[in-house]
DNA sequence: ATCGATCATGCAGCTATTTTGCATGGTTAT
DNA sequence: ATAACCATGCAAAATAGCTGCATGATCGAT
């Protein structure tokens, strides 16, 4: 009900090109660069300038923006206020998350919903966390379940989302199934110090988190190979490269020659998967229920944990 | 930077009608017809049902329009705001006003603006008071100066204006030149009990005004005529039909055979000339001038007042 | 310096939405 | 019963908005 060019500005203001804005809203960059064009005309302010090959925001722009949230917020409120009141279902329910949050929760999420209310479009994408959290600024989806590391600068005070957590996911080790650990039952990370450790590239998320679980116990591990993938990183492991961390949720899929290990001791890493929607649209009807469903499944999950550690 | 269509709805829950919400709105009756049902769709709600031959809202609806409120005041402030921090200035204008108000103070105001600003493109509808509100609501004014009578309900409270109080204008007594109290410098409405009146239709605001003010001093005048226009009243006047009642401001444009009489004693009546804008939109930068300049325009008229008195 | 890559913007042409005008059906008042 | 009023649907028309490509400008690398 917002406009769509204050939409399109504030997906601006956050990836700071108009090829990325395009990319986001799904228009193409000529579309985004007339948008924001008649958008100054509209208000009489300038609200982009010229910088370098690129445009960046004026302060106006920034203020604008920055004011948005709380308008934004405002209208999420209201609406969801006013559906709640009318016992009834917005149209369009886009959901979004990463990787195995999305196998995991979002599957179950999307195919309960479908038989719930067949009348309801569903859409789910899968994007990786800083990308769910811009669908969201874009109006692309509605809740994105996505993973923050314990160590994460807390997006939890940002005036434009709203987050619950869902569960907290422990990570594992896996070995080589002919490593002299792999018939433990648990280890710790000191007893795993001198071995080669696969990771994910230096940068992503998941490094800061593995770097993170070191240095909490003091150690400095050795990085031997680099992944992308987990399919990829389990592979290296069963072909005896070394070692590495997998989280609870991300299955094996009977990979061979490799061993599951729990970690016990200090500094223990984990993820932690949170669902996030727009600020003021948490008491939205769907959104409420899909909480439901996403918090049903995740003590599930834990549940089911507890039975095979038991 | 509101959905057109919820401002669409806003003028709905106001006039009631489809025809008349196009006609505030310069929109076709099919055209705001298309759009409600668009908005219903696009929000998944049901906001309109049919009653009799017409269409109402429901409560939802309700809801809907109540809440926005808030949201449409929030825009304005922070476009205010905006607008302020970027020292910049909006590209279009709209004000409105009725009649005496519209020749003594917008004029002035337009002219000014005009000649300040010629980048601004000023736009003045000639409206009554109600009109004037349900245009600020249509978005298409801006600001509006209008007469409240001393005995309206305040609308000082609705949540969707703010209003300034610009001056009082009194009534005066308007009697044929050839009549005994044609020489006096003031009269009461005591003396001119007995005289044959002439004022507005009934149910006019002013009709509301005049008898509210002969109920002060607890007489019941005898009402001979009735015209629309001061133009007619004076004219009735000037024919001998009886005596009447007219704003300070409105001008006797040189009227024959009729005297313009102070009016003194308990009851003076008198209207009250305020401008409204739309809530948070007050400080916006050209609010503001405008403002600042009525406020001159104003006190400029009360200065000659006190003159032409002494 | 030169070349290539990246980014934003303008334009021509097209698509899709939106609006209009008229006709229809239902409802109230006379 | 008739006339007036009101909303809505439809086809045609107008308009706004988008896409794709070409252009120009900037930055980094060779």
């Amino acid at each position: 009900m917002i406009d769509v060019r204050l939409i399109t500005l504030r997906v601006f203001s956050q990836c700071g090109t108009i090829g990325a804005t395009a990319e986001l809203t799904g228009y193409s960059p000529s579309a985004v660069s007339a948008q924001l064009r008649e958008l100054q005309k509209a208000l009489g302010m300038q609200l982009l300038t010229k910088d370098g090959r690129g445009v960046r925001l004026t302060a106006t722009g920034r203020f604008l923006v920055a004011g948005s949230d709380s308008l934004i917020a405002e209208w999420e409120r209201l609406r969801a206020a006013a559906l709640e009141a009318g016992d009834q279902v917005q149209p369009h329910f886009g959901i979004g998350g990463f990787s195995t949050a999305a196998a995991q929760l979002l599957a179950p999420l999307a195919a309960t919903l479908r038989s719930a209310r067949p009348q309801l479009e569903v859409q789910v994408l899968e994007a990786d966390p800083a990308r769910c959290f811009d669908l969201l600024v874009a109006e692309r989806i509605d809740l994105a379940v996505i993973v923050a590391m314990q160590a994460d600068p807390h997006r939890e005070d940002d005036p434009r989302f709203e987050q619950r957590v869902l569960l907290d996911d422990p990570l594992d080790v896996i070995i080589p199934a002919d490593h002299p650990l792999a018939s433990h039952e648990a280890v710790t990370l000191d007893e795993l110090a001198a071995e080669p450790w696969i990771t994910e590239a230096a940068g992503s998320t998941y490094h800061a988190l593995f770097t993170a679980a070191f240095t909490a116990v003091g150690v400095t591990p050795r990085i031997a190979h680099e992944a992308v993938e987990w399919e990829t990183l389990i592979a290296f492991v069963g072909a005896g490269l070394g070692v590495g961390l997998l989280p609870r949720l991300a299955p094996l899929n009977g990979a061979e020659n490799v061993v599951r290990l729990r970690l016990t001791g200090d500094g223990r890493p984990s993820r932690r998967i949170i669902a996030a929607v727009r600020r003021g649209s948490i008491t939205s009807p769907l959104i409420q229920e899909s909480l439901g469903i996403l918090q049903a499944t995740a003590h599930q999950i834990l549940t089911a944990r507890l039975e095979e550690d038991a």
